[in-house]
DNA sequence: TAGCGGTGATACCGGTGGGGTATCAGTCCC
DNA sequence: GGGACTGATACCCCACCGGTATCACCGCTA
């Protein structure tokens, strides 16, 4: 009846990210044909048609997207018990944040003294990330509390605790006319002739199309703003990596940003519980 | 390195419930010997050791104990996959809700009832679970929608919806000499000689220690109260069971309940997002 | 239309390893 | 010290996973 095995999962995932038998098994540094047999089998256990195999190629069906959704949540699961099992074994646990790099550096320094100073405090590894992967990291048993920032970064699935909700900055070319305003509107910064918005990479790696340079990291970002070539909106913490040739400029009607702790949901430990009302101290400090 | 199958996942969560191979192997349909050597196996693998094998018994470590909490979970989303790729695949996908027995009857009538009137909508199939089995029904993929309460049910890991909130009852025997008041504080209906409150099962099936009467069903627990043996203090809307041998006094300084629909969060599907703008409306009508 | 490249499915085979039985090795208890 | 009980070890077998070889089908092209 039931009974699927992560291998299953494995198999699934890698053909139906491809939507080729061929190269799916080669990810899997596997031949074809057990792959096809395996994805028959698994398919003929579910009694459900996962990929229709049609002259010139293979494409999902509506239960397998639904399968691959969830299929990607379940190896995350699995991995994350090997993770956080090896990780609950060290001689000392300690706990893993995640954070964007360069995000609210201020803050997440004055968090981790806090902390640090706390009696009974476990050592805190900081992991970097790439922009919106704290989830997947939380996700995946990577990380046990990332920093994330609403509305940026999807929160779904995580329990959080808010620090701090500030406006954003514009930071801008000094030599830019911009930089001489003391203030800024959206509609002022969105489409600035000249200074288009940069381009992340999306889930796939590929680019979104746009005017904007194609930038992966923040250092990037900050070198072509010193080079006059696109601007950024932020939120006002992260002015910490402003270079000279940068001036930060509020930018009154953009959405304030609020920064998070957020851990996966029902994965409390007692080293968390402590780094969370650090956390509830910092924000009434910073509130009042 | 990684890898793990879920075979190895539930073997080991057998022995870390059981404490003990012989009956852990017998559960699982095997013999003790390779569920010995599995067990090994999975903690060479891992490079940890998550039973101690003292004499007279077994017993967790803590990162068995950690692996136990993770490894649950991460059997729970396999399970999840297999039920929701079915339920995906069948000729009218549908929603299932799940719900305490008896609990907010009413309301969810109404929600049916209104979902049911929307174009396009889906059939949705009713599972009444026991007493705070949502969270597992959701996560295991049984269900796609809960309707809870707080702050009775946990909520960790499901993303809300509000529908109403409202104050709570007591339920006590007719024949009580309570039944004559017109309200109750909390003070007065804990603690009240001859009418212990009722005690449920925990999660391991026992009960907590406790003068009031054992109850595994809504049903037991109405009968008590008509008998005279106890009373409960419930959401208003709750009292649709009412019997005649009952009375509902409001109870004025209890905690306000609201009930709210939760979904396995980031698991969107149309269906659901239509029941959801539903349960909206119902909320911003109720609340006008 | 015949050939060819490319795809997934089928046929068959060998080795690994998961699961079985039989037995050993401690421990506790009378 | 013997028996009951528990988990570990020894050994065996066969199911099944993965490999190679090949087929069947399609589309393109000359």
């Amino acid at each position: 009846m039931d009974g699927l095995e992560t291998r299953e999962l494995r198999y699934f995932v890698a053909v139906a990210e491809e939507l080729h038998f061929g190269r799916a098994a080669e990810r899997l540094n596997m031949a074809q044909p057990p792959l096809s047999r395996a994805v028959q089998q698994l398919e003929r256990r579910l009694g459900v048609v996962l990929l229709d195999r049609d002259r010139r190629g293979v494409s999902l069906t509506a239960a397998g997207a639904a399968m691959l959704a969830e299929a990607r949540l379940a190896l995350d699961a699995v991995d994350a018990v090997v993770r956080r099992t090896r990780r609950a074994a060290a001689p000392t646990p300690g706990l893993v944040l995640t954070t964007k790099a360069g995000a609210s550096h201020e803050l997440l320094k004055r968090l981790l003294d806090a902390y640090a100073a706390r009696p009974g405090a476990v050592e805190v590894d900081v992991l970097l990330c790439e922009i919106g992967g704290q989830g997947q990291l939380l996700r995946n048993g990577s990380a046990d509390v990332a920093l994330v920032h609403s509305p940026f970064d999807v929160l779904t699935g995580l329990d959080t605790v808010e620090i701090v909700t500030e406006g954003q900055v514009a930071i801008v070319p000094a030599a830019h006319p911009l930089a001489q305003r003391t203030s800024l509107t959206v509609a002022e910064v969105s489409d600035v002739p000249g200074l288009p918005i940069a381009r992340w990479p999306q889930h796939d790696g590929t680019y979104p199309p746009g005017p904007g340079p194609e930038v992966r990291t923040q250092s990037q970002l900050a070198q072509l703003v010193a080079l006059g070539r696109t601007l950024l909106v932020i939120p006002g913490s992260s002015r910490a990596w402003q270079w000279p040739e940068h001036v930060a400029v509020p930018v009154v009607d953009a959405p304030e940003v609020t920064t998070l702790l957020a851990w996966p949901a029902g994965a409390r430990s007692a080293a968390l519980d402590g780094l969370l009302e650090t956390a509830a101290h910092l924000a009434a400090s910073a509130s009042s």
